[in-house]
DNA sequence: CCTGGGATTTTCT
DNA sequence: GAAAATCCCAGGA
Protein backbone atom coordinates (compact mmCIF):
# COMPACT_ATOMS: atom_id res chain seq x y z
CA UNK A 1 0.00 0.00 0.00
CA UNK A 2 1.24 3.19 -0.91
CA UNK A 3 1.81 5.81 1.91
CA UNK A 4 -1.07 8.67 1.81
CA UNK A 5 -0.35 12.31 2.41
CA UNK A 6 -2.15 12.12 5.31
CA UNK A 7 0.62 9.82 6.68
CA UNK A 8 3.26 12.11 6.53
CA UNK A 9 1.27 14.93 8.15
CA UNK A 10 1.82 13.80 11.49
CA UNK A 11 4.83 14.22 14.12
CA UNK A 12 7.54 13.67 12.94
CA UNK A 13 9.39 11.67 15.30
CA UNK A 14 6.27 9.57 15.23
CA UNK A 15 6.46 9.26 10.94
CA UNK A 16 10.42 8.31 11.36
CA UNK A 17 9.89 5.62 13.45
CA UNK A 18 6.58 4.31 11.42
CA UNK A 19 9.05 4.63 8.67
CA UNK A 20 11.44 1.93 9.71
CA UNK A 21 10.50 -1.19 7.93
CA UNK A 22 8.59 0.45 4.84
CA UNK A 23 9.49 0.12 1.53
CA UNK A 24 10.92 2.65 -0.63
CA UNK A 25 10.71 2.37 -4.09
CA UNK A 26 12.67 3.81 -7.09
CA UNK A 27 11.49 3.19 -10.69
CA UNK A 28 14.72 3.81 -12.78
CA UNK A 29 15.08 3.48 -16.43
CA UNK A 30 12.09 0.84 -16.67
CA UNK A 31 13.30 -1.11 -13.33
CA UNK A 32 11.83 -0.99 -9.79
CA UNK A 33 14.33 -1.22 -7.32
CA UNK A 34 12.56 -1.87 -3.96
CA UNK A 35 14.32 -1.36 -0.33
CA UNK A 36 13.54 -1.81 3.38
CA UNK A 37 14.18 1.48 5.53
CA UNK A 38 16.52 0.39 8.29
CA UNK A 39 18.08 3.84 9.53
CA UNK A 40 16.06 7.81 9.74
CA UNK A 41 16.59 10.99 11.09
CA UNK A 42 14.07 13.45 12.39
CA UNK A 43 14.77 17.28 11.33
CA UNK A 44 12.16 19.12 13.23
CA UNK A 45 10.98 22.74 13.64
CA UNK A 46 13.04 25.78 13.56
CA UNK A 47 14.03 25.78 17.15
CA UNK A 48 16.15 22.42 16.02
CA UNK A 49 19.43 23.57 15.43
CA UNK A 50 20.73 20.81 13.35
CA UNK A 51 17.59 21.02 10.62
CA UNK A 52 18.50 23.17 7.73
CA UNK A 53 15.32 25.16 8.99
CA UNK A 54 17.37 26.79 12.19
CA UNK A 55 18.28 29.73 9.75
CA UNK A 56 14.65 29.95 8.69
CA UNK A 57 12.71 30.44 5.47
CA UNK A 58 15.36 30.40 2.34
CA UNK A 59 14.97 28.97 -1.25
CA UNK A 60 16.54 26.53 -0.08
CA UNK A 61 14.83 25.48 2.74
CA UNK A 62 11.05 26.18 0.82
CA UNK A 63 10.34 22.73 0.62
CA UNK A 64 10.72 21.31 4.49
CA UNK A 65 7.95 24.25 4.99
CA UNK A 66 5.51 23.16 2.19
CA UNK A 67 3.25 20.50 2.35
CA UNK A 68 4.37 17.07 3.50
CA UNK A 69 4.64 13.69 1.67
CA UNK A 70 7.68 15.49 -0.93
CA UNK A 71 11.39 14.89 -1.30
CA UNK A 72 13.80 17.70 -0.32
CA UNK A 73 17.24 16.55 -1.73
CA UNK A 74 20.34 18.76 -1.56
CA UNK A 75 24.24 17.92 -2.47
CA UNK A 76 26.29 18.24 0.69
CA UNK A 77 30.21 18.30 0.47
CA UNK A 78 30.45 18.69 -3.29
CA UNK A 79 29.67 14.71 -3.86
CA UNK A 80 26.32 13.47 -1.76
CA UNK A 81 22.96 13.67 -2.20
CA UNK A 82 20.55 13.32 0.99
CA UNK A 83 17.11 11.89 0.64
CA UNK A 84 14.52 13.80 2.81
CA UNK A 85 10.49 13.35 3.39
CA UNK A 86 9.10 16.19 4.15
CA UNK A 87 6.62 16.11 7.46
CA UNK A 88 3.84 18.30 8.98
CA UNK A 89 1.68 20.66 8.15
CA UNK A 90 2.24 23.10 5.59
CA UNK A 91 4.57 26.16 7.35
CA UNK A 92 6.23 24.45 9.42
CA UNK A 93 9.63 23.33 8.89
CA UNK A 94 10.60 19.35 9.77
CA UNK A 95 11.84 16.42 7.48
CA UNK A 96 12.97 12.56 7.90
CA UNK A 97 16.49 12.08 6.43
CA UNK A 98 16.84 8.34 4.81
CA UNK A 99 20.07 7.18 5.90
CA UNK A 100 20.31 2.99 5.45
CA UNK A 101 17.84 0.51 3.70
CA UNK A 102 18.02 -2.84 2.70
CA UNK A 103 17.79 -4.12 -0.68
CA UNK A 104 15.11 -6.77 -1.34
CA UNK A 105 15.69 -7.60 -5.21
CA UNK A 106 19.02 -8.62 -6.47
CA UNK A 107 20.44 -5.58 -8.53
CA UNK A 108 23.29 -3.73 -9.35
CA UNK A 109 24.58 -0.74 -7.72
CA UNK A 110 25.94 2.81 -9.40
CA UNK A 111 29.47 1.07 -9.46
CA UNK A 112 28.23 -1.90 -11.65
CA UNK A 113 28.57 -4.32 -8.66
CA UNK A 114 25.77 -6.97 -8.20
CA UNK A 115 24.31 -6.51 -4.88
CA UNK A 116 22.53 -9.74 -3.28
CA UNK A 117 18.73 -9.36 -1.54
CA UNK A 118 19.28 -8.45 2.06
CA UNK A 119 22.49 -6.51 1.73
CA UNK A 120 22.01 -3.18 3.28
CA UNK A 121 23.35 -0.16 2.02
CA UNK A 122 24.50 2.01 5.08
CA UNK A 123 25.08 6.24 5.14
CA UNK A 124 22.55 8.37 3.13
CA UNK A 125 25.40 9.29 0.53
CA UNK A 126 25.81 5.92 -0.74
CA UNK A 127 21.82 5.07 -0.59
CA UNK A 128 20.82 8.01 -2.88
CA UNK A 129 23.52 6.92 -5.05
CA UNK A 130 22.61 3.43 -5.15
CA UNK A 131 19.13 4.26 -6.12
CA UNK A 132 19.99 6.75 -8.67
CA UNK A 133 18.89 10.17 -6.71
CA UNK A 134 19.77 13.13 -7.41
CA UNK A 135 18.40 16.93 -7.60
CA UNK A 136 16.15 16.64 -9.58
CA UNK A 137 14.00 14.89 -7.75
CA UNK A 138 13.92 17.84 -5.14
CA UNK A 139 10.08 18.35 -4.78
CA UNK A 140 8.73 15.50 -6.06
CA UNK A 141 5.80 13.96 -4.71
CA UNK A 142 6.15 11.05 -3.44
CA UNK A 143 2.66 9.86 -3.11
CA UNK A 144 2.06 9.13 -6.66
CA UNK A 145 3.34 5.78 -7.81
CA UNK A 146 5.98 7.32 -10.28
CA UNK A 147 9.88 7.09 -10.06
CA UNK A 148 9.80 7.51 -6.26
CA UNK A 149 7.41 6.52 -3.86
CA UNK A 150 6.82 4.85 -0.59
CA UNK A 151 4.55 1.70 0.36
CA UNK A 152 3.86 0.29 3.54
CA UNK A 153 4.58 -3.04 5.06
CA UNK A 154 1.91 -5.71 4.83
CA UNK A 155 3.09 -7.60 8.15
CA UNK A 156 6.32 -5.31 9.14
CA UNK A 157 8.55 -7.31 11.68
CA UNK A 158 8.39 -6.06 15.43
CA UNK A 159 12.05 -5.58 15.79
CA UNK A 160 13.31 -3.33 18.43
CA UNK A 161 13.78 0.08 17.69
CA UNK A 162 17.61 1.52 18.88
CA UNK A 163 17.32 5.57 19.21
CA UNK A 164 20.67 7.41 18.99
CA UNK A 165 22.10 11.20 18.59
CA UNK A 166 22.03 12.37 15.00
CA UNK A 167 25.00 11.82 12.85
CA UNK A 168 27.54 14.86 12.02
CA UNK A 169 25.35 17.61 13.46
CA UNK A 170 28.36 18.65 16.23
CA UNK A 171 27.83 22.45 15.68
CA UNK A 172 23.91 21.85 16.98
CA UNK A 173 25.06 22.93 20.50
CA UNK A 174 22.24 21.37 22.78
CA UNK A 175 20.44 20.02 20.17
CA UNK A 176 22.94 17.43 19.49
CA UNK A 177 22.17 14.94 22.22
CA UNK A 178 18.77 14.65 21.20
CA UNK A 179 18.10 11.42 20.38
CA UNK A 180 16.50 11.72 16.98
CA UNK A 181 18.09 9.36 15.20
CA UNK A 182 16.10 5.31 14.81
CA UNK A 183 17.39 2.62 13.53
CA UNK A 184 16.29 -1.96 13.89
CA UNK A 185 18.37 -3.28 16.60
CA UNK A 186 21.28 -4.95 14.51
CA UNK A 187 21.38 -8.67 15.50
CA UNK A 188 24.41 -9.88 12.78
C1' DC B 1 41.72 -0.53 16.52
C1' DC B 2 41.86 4.84 15.62
C1' DT B 3 42.88 9.50 13.31
C1' DG B 4 43.14 12.70 9.51
C1' DG B 5 42.66 14.49 4.98
C1' DG B 6 40.78 14.95 0.22
C1' DA B 7 37.03 15.22 -3.04
C1' DT B 8 33.92 19.14 -4.73
C1' DT B 9 29.56 22.27 -4.91
C1' DT B 10 25.69 24.61 -2.83
C1' DT B 11 24.29 27.83 0.41
C1' DC B 12 24.42 31.58 3.44
C1' DT B 13 27.25 35.44 5.66
C1' DG C 1 34.86 32.71 2.03
C1' DA C 2 33.74 29.05 5.15
C1' DA C 3 31.05 25.29 6.45
C1' DA C 4 28.42 21.51 5.38
C1' DA C 5 22.62 16.14 7.83
C1' DT C 6 29.47 12.24 3.86
C1' DC C 7 32.50 8.60 2.41
C1' DC C 8 36.76 6.34 1.49
C1' DC C 9 41.41 5.40 1.96
C1' DA C 10 45.94 5.64 3.96
C1' DG C 11 48.92 5.41 7.80
C1' DG C 12 50.12 4.60 12.67
C1' DA C 13 49.56 2.09 17.01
Amino acid sequence: MILKRNFYNQNTIRVAKELLGCFLVREYRGKIIKAIITEVEAYRGEHDLASHASKGRTDRTEIMYGHPGYAYIYMIYGMYFMLNIVTEEKDFPAAILIRAIKITNSSSSARGEELKEGREIKGPGKMTKFLHIDKSLNGHDLTKRKKLWLESAANKKRLKIIKSPRVGIDYARHCKSWQWNFKFENKS
